[in-house]
DNA sequence: TTAGGTGTATTAAGTGATATAATACACTTA
DNA sequence: TAAGTGTATTATATCACTTAATACACCTAA
């Protein structure tokens, strides 16, 4: 699949999910990651719709969502933007975080696996050390 | 939503996913975890679907995939068994833990955690010991 | 004031995954 | 032979997802 820029964001969209949920997912990770700044002003529905060449109540749905985690706000007849509070970027990563942590745990807990197991399979495929990234 | 028991296999089955998807899920769980012996034998299609009130169509695709795993064998006219094969239990487990968790650690990464930062969440709540189990 | 760009809402339609239902067939065991 | 296996087929229904075509209220800049 084709790597697409509009203005400051990056995606990759293919058919293995529904579309809304790869650019929410998309998004979120780049406020997440401070690849778009806060305040910034995010492409128009639109206008990312024709980018992605995808209808805009696909791209709406998406937009929505950012909303309700309190990562974008609307302005009428200006646009939307990135939210300008750090603590709502920070709130909503520690959240997902944690429901993605325990959900993970869920399934490995259906393996029988221990976290030393899994502890060992990470440190050895994604050679972790003290204090550094995961890549 | 209720707990059902079928033979050694239990399920919770509810609508926040595919049935199919749950049915396979839980009985991966059940072999995984020794619930249900190599070589045993499961439930029939029809007896199965019966129990948990679903369609036998529902519970053969679960079957089906079960079987593409590895983790049963069918005869005919007899029925479905677990695989006798430790082997095929111990590699299937290994292949999925290891899917779960490359996708567990595209999410972090997306939400740019490092491996340290799931290290702290985890030991916190889970309060993990050297050795130890997760629960 | 006007023109064009915002987000939003509505209605209609199509597709595919999921699930149910009813039925039939080949095979094995007792 | 009878009953229990897995399997296959056909039809139907529902729901999530997606597209399409419009329309409306709001804001900004010319």
């Amino acid at each position: 699949m084709e790597d697409q820029q509009v203005g400051s964001l990056r995606f990759h969209i293919d058919f293995s999910q529904p579309l809304y949920e790869q650019i929410l997912d998309q998004v979120r990770s780049a406020i997440a990651k401070g690849e778009i700044g806060l305040g910034d002003k995010m492409p128009s529905v639109r206008e990312l719709a024709q980018e992605l060449r995808v209808n805009p109540n696909t791209v709406m749905r998406a937009y929505q969502e950012l909303e309700r985690d309190g990562l974008t706000e609307k302005r009428r007849g200006q646009g939307t933007f990135v939210t300008s509070s750090p603590e709502h970027v920070r709130s909503f990563r520690t959240a997902l975080a944690a429901k993605y942590i325990d959900s993970f745990m869920d399934q490995m807990e259906s393996l029988g696996l221990t976290w030393n197991d899994i502890q060992s399979y990470i440190e050895q495929k994604y050679d972790a050390e003290e204090g550094g990234s995961m890549r």
